[in-house]
DNA sequence: CCCTAGCGGTGCT
DNA sequence: AGCACCGCTAGGG
């Protein structure tokens, strides 16, 4: 059971702590905090098991994007420079989908059916729901910019995030 | 406004 | 293989 490592970080933000989960081939996962107010919180699933000195220098380096890129996009501002995403662990289909939702620019937003479209499968408009619930680094992966056409539309973490996250970068967008 | 049918991907048996 | 989910949507009362 030899596997690649794993490193979970913590965040800190703002509005509670994040955290940050890298593959050998960058970040593979962010955790957003369970309550929106960041509060209380921090109960994520598992605990950051590693060590800070264990941590190569290259995942160190990829944290610090992470924690500064991560700040910026609660403000409501341009990311800067990201760490490398890993998203290999989603289906063909879910790459596909993610990798569209990097195109949808900050303070805009798209429906469903706009984002099954771009990922090449027009009609799998529901499924492009799912595959935005699977999103394993939202926030810099923008599943919070797709909306229904009647509405907000759902999010994991919680539709509290999906609005601060939108009215964050509108304020911003809107200068 | 509230149905309803149709849709495609995913994860379970 | 089958089946029941769904962060949906367009169309019709």
């Amino acid at each position: 059971m030899n596997k690649t490592p794993v490193f979970s970080l913590a965040v800190p933000s703002s509005h509670g702590e994040f955290l940050a989960v890298y593959s050998g081939k960058g970040l593979c996962a962010l955790r957003i905090p369970r309550r929106a107010n960041g509060k209380a919180a921090v109960r994520h699933g598992g605990p950051c098991t590693n060590e800070i000195d264990a941590v190569p220098a290259q995942v160190k380096a990829w944290h610090r994007l992470t924690v500064k890129a991560l700040d910026k996009a609660l403000a409501g501002q341009p990311l800067g420079d990201l760490p490398p995403l890993d998203i290999s662990s989603g289906t063909a289909f879910q790459q596909r989908v993610w990798q569209a939702l990097r195109g949808i620019g900050r303070g805009r937003t798209a429906s469903y059916g706009q984002v099954a479209r771009a990922a090449g499968s027009p009609k799998a408009v529901r499924a492009v729901g799912g595959a935005c619930g699977a999103n394993p680094i939202p926030v810099f992966i923008p599943c919070h910019r797709v909306v229904a056409t009647t509405g907000l539309g759902g999010f994991s973490a919680g539709l509290e995030w999906k609005r601060r996250l939108l009215n964050a970068e509108k304020l911003k967008a809107a200068n």
